[in-house]
RNA sequence: GUCCCCUUCGUCUAGUGGUCCAGGACACUGCCCUUUCACGGCGGUAACAGGGGUUCGAACCCCCUAGGGGACGCCA
């Protein structure tokens, strides 16, 4: 039985990554065309991203999709995506279990002792990776250190010498990676917890997976896994490792240079098949090579082989052009009504948007017009729209750059903490709230007439609010990378002030 | 810096030694359709990164160079 997993990592601010629907199609075509099974398995061992809203946002945005997964194998009463944290417990003992055979060992090293040894290692022209024989220490020094109760983490052991571990890809072949490369990775944190190694080779032996389909990321990392299972005796699955998606400028998919969140894509009003059909294209063609195509005729035709190795751009022109096509060739009036209800044309929608509406009303006639940027893309601005406010051009450019930053790590989207967030930075700046929330305006609602922008944000969501920002600083002419070294620093100082 | 991966039109790709002076799609563009715009139809511009081999024959196999990307965390 074919059996394969894709693994969901949350980001901090909850945004669901286009790139995690893109590996998740892949596995799921390779499991079903094989008569597979697909699960899901959530990484949830860093506290710091991992939330039960953002683990959500990404279920909800891939069944959204309609990348449907099968509930997992029994393994410890895991029943749907396999959450680590519930089985805390099974990791240290694996851990330990490697300890007792010596294949792994426990070290006290701390951050600074590491910092120093990788900076002597990169000065001298090596790979920074840390050798068991590096980070030991003496035998008084590491009684001393666990007397006196340091936290300590456990490390895998590697081999030191010369040589090279051979990894098989599905579509790569054989590739050799050199063990000089492969550091003694830290497999239990100092809290408990599991790093992602640990719990990548131990959950999916459990879980019986027999084909890993990846990002190629994680090529590097290959050889710690392959020894993981040989200390501890178990068969490997096979490896594929697939493209990264790519930014225009060619660098790994990321939001900062692209809208990289689905809600994003979900909030433009893209249809899931069309968004589905375009990760599809990505570095994939269909047999005949046609454009259009569904889940099914996708699964049906599946072929890993077809996966062509050069990592794609993502465009957004394509996919417009491709959901266009969707629009007018799969859907009749009726259902096309029916999904503009669904997408924003409902009462729920209409509530929210009336008390902000309706003091500003004289007629029915006026609500489309005040209302129009909340169903809106991107808006048409230009540089002198922004003419309204009597900041210098520079002074706007840095306003809404901070706006975003602030924004951009901004965990709970409501009206309130947009409102704190924002009349935070102004204070900082020691300018007023109205002057600094002037581009703003424009940035969100094209105008500077319209509802408060804090409503409107907050009714907008992160990622459209984000977006628009975002596309109002490139209007303005863009940060040159050297003036956003400069405003960082400014930021830096005005966060901490 | 070290190691790994990758390289066909601007972009997504077809192509797995002869059927390729390289095919399709987006974008751009010309014409047609049309009261306008869009849709649609028919055309056009545009690519095998460079250099060496192997072979009767190379986009395809091998080597070198260049370029791009990734990895080098108590992140995944």
């Amino acid at each position: 039985m074919t059996v394969v997993r894709t693994r969901v990592a949350p980001s901090p601010t909850g945004d669901p990554h286009v790139g995690t629907a893109y590996i998740a199609l892949f596995n799921l075509c390779f499991a079903r065309a094989h008569g597979g099974q697909f699960v899901l398995r959530i990484e949830d061992t860093d506290q710091a991203r991992s939330t039960p809203e953002s683990e959500q946002a990404i279920l909800d945005s891939l069944r959204w999709l309609g990348l449907d997964w099968d509930e997992g194998p029994d393994v410890g009463g895991a029943h749907g995506p396999y959450r680590q944290s519930e089985r805390m417990a099974l990791y240290s003992q694996y851990a330990q279990q490697l300890v007792e055979e010596r294949n792994a060992f426990i070290c006290y090293r701390t951050e600074q002792e590491l910092n120093h040894l990788r900076e002597t290692r990169r000065a001298a022209g090596n790979s920074t990776a840390l050798k068991p024989s590096d980070l030991q220490l003496s035998e008084d020094e590491a009684a001393q250190r666990r007397a006196a109760g340091d936290t300590y983490v456990i490390r895998m052991m590697v081999p030191e010498g010369e040589g090279a571990c051979a990894i098989e890809d599905m579509l790569r072949g054989t590739i050799e990676l050199d063990w000089s490369m492969v550091d003694a990775q830290i497999l239990l944190k100092s809290d408990g917890m599991p790093t992602y190694h640990l719990a990548n080779v131990v959950d999916d032996h459990l879980m019986g997976i027999t084909h890993v389909l990846r990002g190629e990321e994680w090529l590097n990392s290959a050889p710690k896994h392959k020894l993981l299972y040989e200390y501890f005796g178990w068969d490997m699955p096979q490896l594929c490792h697939l493209p990264l998606l790519r930014n225009p400028d060619k660098s790994k998919l990321s939001k900062r240079k692209n809208p990289t969140s689905i809600l994003y894509y979900q909030r433009m009003g893209f249809l899931p098949e069309a968004l589905l059909n375009y990760l599809g294209r990505m570095g994939w063609s269909m047999p005949d090579e046609r454009e259009k195509f569904t889940l099914e005729d996708m699964v049906e035709q599946f072929d890993i082989q077809r996966v062509s190795l050069g990592g794609p751009i993502f465009d957004v022109e394509k996919l417009s052009w491709l959901n266009g096509t969707w629009i007018r060739e799969e859907l009749d009036d009726s259902q096309l009504a029916q999904r503009l209800v669904d997408w924003a044309y409902n009462s729920d929608n209409l509530m929210k948007v009336l008390p902000h509406a309706r003091k500003r009303m004289e007629t029915f006639s006026d609500f489309a017009p005040l209302a129009s940027f909340l169903v809106s893309g991107t808006l048409p601005l230009s540089e002198s729209s922004f003419n309204v406010s009597a900041q210098e051009h520079i002074d706007t450019v840095r306003n809404l750059q901070f706006a975003l930053w602030r924004l951009e790590a901004l965990r709970h989207w409501t009206r309130d903490k947009l409102w704190h967030e924002l009349k935070g930075i102004a204070d900082a700046l020691g300018i007023k709230v109205k002057d600094f929330l002037a581009p703003l305006f424009i940035a969100i609602a094209g105008s500077s007439a319209s509802f408060s922008v804090v409503d409107s944000m907050e009714i907008l969501g992160p990622d459209m609010s984000r977006a628009r920002i975002r596309h109002a600083i490139e209007v303005l002419g863009g940060v040159s990378k050297k003036a956003a070294k400069q405003l960082e620093k400014e930021y830096r100082v005005l966060s901490e002030g």
